[in-house]
DNA sequence: CGTTCCCTTGAGTAGTTTCAATACTTGTGG
DNA sequence: CCACAAGTATTGAAACTACTCAAGGGAACG
């Protein structure tokens, strides 16, 4: 069983407590897939109304637009679900933008209904991809209340950096990814100029070198120490796993 | 069909796609009432762990402690369950506490289990709900982004206009809350002292008058205005509103 | 009627913003 | 293969926002 289009769906965290018939149920959820240049608007472009989409491959943002400013409010790894909660809620209430290019996995509205009314187990699995986006807005509340722009960019990585892990990417030395200076300023609620001071204040410390998006360590540990990093949030496998019930 | 405990569930958002059944039947899932005073933490207090809670009466903080800090991620009205994402997580990556009195409804899991085996169309109720608390916190993400103390400050009371007028309780000129302007800084991620001036500031304005969390106004529309108060993100009855399906 | 918590005010420091100018990168067409 | 354009990154200076420390005033509760 490979589940090609599924397999980093809830990897690391609910996944292991779902049974073969689940995920191979999950896997078929996927009517078709779609591919996405950088900076497309995934929910006004080709991307229809009725399906909701697994990201298969790729960088996603959640962002919220000011007619002056863009605001980016989260940010989607391979395996997660970019717009699961349309389904409940019908429209969205932000925007979802491709970051570099992406692959996205279509499930039709209907099949999700159709989980609902007959998977409790994979209804629970969705339910449950939906609260960890909501525990990463609480951190992501709780970083911006806590942390000056330097470790806000770091806290950023650290957080990518582990559930990429999750995920079973491993990032050795070099996270990479398509973000630019800008994106990171609309990330941590700071101004372009100063997000560079911040990633030009990381490479001084030692913590970690910054460029064109890709970021440059040999000390993670280091790193998400200066950012107050603490990844329990994410419901890995560690101290807030969990449980067999 | 009064509904004493529950009737303040999703009002002004899904409630009124719900059947008299279904309803009757979220009211029967509270098995008992607790009450609690203020600055409680609902979660390793009398609070049972294999329940989960609609909030009754009060006001509900979310907080994350960091033994030098708090910071308060999330604020609850009456109608919301405040830890219904206990049920499907196990455990939290916060803390629930009291802000005044309060009274909860406790909900065992058991019942849920069986709602989400038996009964689809309240399981998607409750998702509804916790996607409604993501939607709250991508806004106060956004806010933090994009607002200074002041306009922080008058979002929050905005939002709890609306949230409070959204489940029936009248706000006309005057919006009562235990919050001190402690609480207020840590919910808008600056220091006591500048909380103080941005009530301050406020009040020379013109836009309102907090006392003792108290905020007076006789124009809530300037208010919001002010804070850049787009309600839609609560998916009440207007712009978002959930379509019949 | 005093203690305690909460609010207020002042002064100096640190973090962040804006505006403005300059360099570096990348991609494209000649 | 070079030249240019567009986007991205960097730096400086002045203004503003927010922080800390510190002290004093006010309101609620016993």
């Amino acid at each position: 069983m490979t589940y090609p289009l599924t397999r980093e769906f809830l990897a690391g965290r609910l996944r292991e407590h779902l049974s073969q018939n689940a995920l191979t149920h999950i896997e078929d959820l996927i009517e078709s897939v779609e591919e996405h240049g950088d900076n497309v608007q995934l929910v006004e472009s080709g991307v229809s109304l009725d399906d909701s989409h697994l990201l298969i491959e790729g960088f996603v943002l959640r962002t919220i637009e000011t007619g002056e400013r863009r605001f980016i409010v989260g940010i989607h790894v391979p395996g997660d679900f970019i717009d699961l909660h349309r389904f409940a809620l019908k429209r969205l209430d932000h925007t979802l933008v491709s970051a570099g290019s992406v692959r996205l996995g279509a499930v039709p509205h209907e099949r999700l209904q159709t989980v609902m009314n007959e998977r409790p187990d994979i209804a629970r699995a969705m339910w449950f991809a939906t609260l960890l986006d909501a525990a990463i807005h609480r951190r992501w509340i709780q970083a911006l209340e806590q942390l000056d722009a330097p470790r806000r960019i770091a806290h950023l990585y650290a957080e990518l950096h582990e559930r990429l892990t999750m995920i079973g990417r491993q990032v050795p030395r070099a996270l990479r990814t398509p973000f630019t200076q800008l994106d990171l300023a609309d990330m941590c609620g700071v101004s372009a100029v100063h997000a560079n001071r911040a990633v030009a204040k990381l490479r001084e410390l030692g913590i970690g070198e910054i460029r064109r998006g890709d970021l440059y360590t040999d000390d993670w540990d280091a790193l998400k120490r200066y950012a107050r990093f603490d990844g329990s949030y994410l419901y890995g496998h560690g101290a807030l796993k969990l449980q067999d019930d």
